[in-house]
Order: C-alpha cells, then structure tokens, then sequence
DNA sequence: CAAAAAAATTGGCCAGACCAATTATTTTTT
DNA sequence: AAAAAATAATTGGTCTGGCCAATTTTTTTG
C-alpha cells in the first residue's frame, strides 16, 4: 500500500491536477479559488465575485473563468445560481459519504486514525488468518523478508513500502472489498493533514523503519490461522505505534 | 444517518446534479457521456469523438462540450491531452482511496456491506458505550422511542430515517470522525448497486422496519456504559439482520 | 411607505477566431 | 523500397464578442 497524494476524500479541495497540467489556466484559476476558499477568505455561504469580475482579476477570459467555476462546482465547493451569482457550499453540504474534500481541520486526527485502524485492522487481521489463501501467505511471508532485509539495509523508505504491501496484502486476504476500500482510506488519510503527515514522519525517523518482530508476530498467527491471536498482534504493533507516537509529542 | 441518493463513492459516476440543474446543458451532455462510459460504449482507454464532433452530434457549442468533459476530467472519468484527444480512465487510475466512481460490478457486495458494517459497528457500538454523554443517551432513547412509535404505526419508511439516526449518533458518540465518516459511507454504499438497493428493499418489506427489540438492547448496553455488551448487541443485530436476507434469497 | 416596473447584474450558451500540441500524410533522401 | 524530414490536418486551449434568461437592485408610481 504505496503512500499516493490520491486520496479519497481528496486532501486537496480539488482533485489533483493531472501531470503537466499546470499549464491549464482553467486549472490554476480553480486551484486558486479553490486555496482562498480553504484560507477562509471566502467562508461557507458567501458569493464569489462575479465570472465577469473574476474574469478581469485574473487577466483570462470569462470562458476560462466559467471552466474553473464548473471544476469547482463539480467538486463539491460552489455552487451556482443561474442570474444571482456563484456561493461557496457550507461544510456540511460538501460531506458525501467519506469527504470528498478535507480541509485541514475538518480531517480526522492521527490519533483518531491510529484508532480506527486498530479496530478496522485488529478485524482483518483476524478475518484474514481464516480466509488467506497458501499463495497469499506465501507473498505475506516474501514481504516480511523484503521489509527485514531493507530495515538491515537502513532503507526506511523502501521498508516502509512493503510494510503498506505486507497489510494490503491483509485487506486483501479478508475477502471483502468494503473492509479493503476503508483501510486504504485509512492509510491514505496519512497524507490528508499537515498534522497526520508529521506524526507519520516522525515515528519514521524516530522508530527508523517499520518494527520487523512486531509483523514477524502478525504473520506467526497468520500462518497458524489464529484469528484471536493476529488480531491481538496487530492491535499491539499498532498500539506500539501510537504509544511511540505519544512519547514524542510530550517531550 | 437518512439514505441519500449522495455517496463517497458516489453511485453515479458524476456528482449528482444540483436541484434543478437538468436544465444545465453542460451537465445533460455530461452525464450523457458519463452513461456511455458507464455502459461500456466507451471502454477504459479508448479516446472519446474529438470536441467539435461531439458538439456536432449533440447539437450544441463547442464551449458546452469543453465544459462537460471537465466535469467529467474533475470526476476522473476522462483524462484530456491537449493535441491529442479525451480518454477514458482505466479503472485503476479512477481509483483513489474509496471510489470516487463506483461501477456496479465493482462495488461491494451487500454481504460484504454487511460484514464490514457487523465488524465497524460492533467496535463503534463498544466506544460509543464508554465515550457517550448524557445528553446523547437522551437522544438515543429518544430516536429509539420514535422509531419504536412509527413502526407501531406501519410508517416503516419513517422508522428506517430513525434507525439512521440511531446508528449514526451511535458513530458520533465514538468520538472518532475517521469511523464516523466509514459508518456513515457503509451506510450510502446500500444505495451503491442495485443488487445492494435490492437487499435492503427487501429487508425493510420482509422485516416491516427495524427491530425494536435489537435497538432496545443495544441502547440499555449503551447507556449502561457495556462496551462488551454494546458490541455483543450490536454484532447480534446486525448478524439477524444478514441472516433474514440470506433465508429470502434461498427461497 | 409599499408595490410595481424598469434597469442592471448575474450566469448560460453560442459562434468564430487563432494558437499550441499531437498525429497523420506527403515528400525527400538514402 | 525504406527511412527520415517536412508539411498538413486534427486535436485541445484560450480568447472575444454577442445575446438570452434568471435574479437582484434601483427607480417610479400610487
């Protein structure tokens, strides 16, 4: 589970601009409106400047304007009323299902992430030890060597991708794509916050690479088909990790 | 937690309209090829009929078709090289974190809905126990109260409006918005498919609404502060709930 | 002062133009 | 005959100007 600027919801008001695109005045006419909008500068319910004006503040056509208020529009942000103007969507109304567009402070914390990723992963872990096929844990057990001989290596960077392998891999083995679709969520959401990234970049640095004995267990209670124990094993590694966490910020 | 026609991922390919917007040009000509996408007329990496063809076939400017094909870029349906011409999205590229686009055969399954919402909801049930104030116990007693009201009185439409709110404020009082807002996206995915849309439709004609007596025990768990009792009830209620659509679809 | 009418402002849609990027076709060279 | 280069065509990007419908604001009338 590589980490990817995509998430769902967006961390970025907007979906992330395709590559090369920056070129694409409609694009940075609507990330621009879009960041002012995140700012605060233009709160819930208040009117835009008209396209016309927007039109002239930004030195583009009105066309252009119109492609950028449509990318907002579509993403939940504004909305348009034909003849009266362009308003910017209350929070609330921008919340479909799992947020389509987290402002920082909207986005769940690192420790409630941390939380929720204990009881969705301790889950999975569990359904996987019943449900993972010998091919799986055969791949389970090649990650878990891959992430070993990298942490040897100080490679944390690229242990650390197999670490998201090594609990996709876990989803993956529950056979349910919901609990599959959430977890990614979960891991996604490390990247949705200034504050999420920082927590995840220190227990990086602090813990240098994922803890090799911790997914050694997990993947001991896999293989035994020990439902009760790999969930138990994964709540510790990642209660370990949220404690490691807790020692940080309080010194 | 109302059913809405709203999802993370949402069920139509493209953001649902805005009320009265079917008189938008760019969002019928919009959701017009989003359709054909959806079909499979239009397959994962094929290049969509160029701006002036499309604007020709459907008898509008060229300026309206623009605007459709960015609403359908900013759903991640399409992706536009300039030069070059529209494509379609392979699938995986339309992925990011939970499905911003959900085809019916990719969807989760209602058992798997099912599965994910006995494991979420049971540990959500366990938290809320401890974390849950006075005042949300007053409310939960009184939603119960009024869903137990509207069944009595066969509104059993009504009733399932009050077994969200139940289920929700259960997820609020958890105090965690990451489950939050996956309680909440399991919730929409039964509008997902039709096959979930079927499975819930015949739940609620079979069963005559919710059970009174399941949202009885799990809020006296609750308000007893049980979290083991709490998720014990909760799991229960959710299992009868499977259990009473897997008997209807043996008949 | 309130209601009605008129004017202004707003977004929606259109047509045509020109530019840049890419692809396809033709011509030239080997 | 094949490959490379040049040219042409097709593609999307952006612009300008115009007119219509919906809403809001201002003015006029009672």
């Amino acid at each position: 589970m590589t980490k990817t600027v995509q998430t769902l919801p967006n961390t970025s008001p907007l979906r992330p601009a395709p590559a090369g695109a920056g070129a694409r005045l409609y694009l940075q006419i609507a990330e621009k409106l879009a960041g002012r909008i995140s700012a605060g500068e233009l709160p819930p319910g208040s009117r835009l400047p008209a396209e016309r004006d927007l039109a002239q503040s930004y030195d583009v056509s009105r066309q252009t304007v119109r492609e950028a208020l449509i990318a907002l529009e579509v993403s939940g942000l504004v909305e348009i009323r034909p003849g009266s103007g362009i308003y910017v969507q209350k929070a609330a109304e921008n919340r479909h299902g799992l947020k389509s567009s987290i402002v920082a402070d909207d986005a769940p914390g690192p420790l409630e992430i941390m939380e929720a990723r204990l009881l969705l992963e301790g889950d999975a872990a569990a359904l996987a030890a019943e449900r993972i096929s010998n091919e799986e844990l055969q791949k389970l057990k090649a990650y878990l060597q891959q992430m070993t001989l990298l942490v040897q290596a100080q490679k944390s960077t690229e242990a650390e991708a197999y670490d998201g392998k090594f609990h996709q891999l876990i989803a993956i083995a529950t056979r349910n794509s919901a609990l599959q679709s959430m977890i990614e969520w979960l891991w996604q959401l490390r990247e949705s916050s200034e504050l999420s990234r920082l927590f995840a970049r220190k227990i990086q640095q602090q813990v240098a690479g994922p803890n090799i004995l911790a997914h050694e267990e997990i993947y001991q209670c896999i293989s035994r088909r020990d439902a009760d124990g790999a969930k138990a094993a994964m709540q510790a590694h990642i209660s370990e990790v949220t404690q490691a966490y807790l020692l940080l910020i309080s010194d």
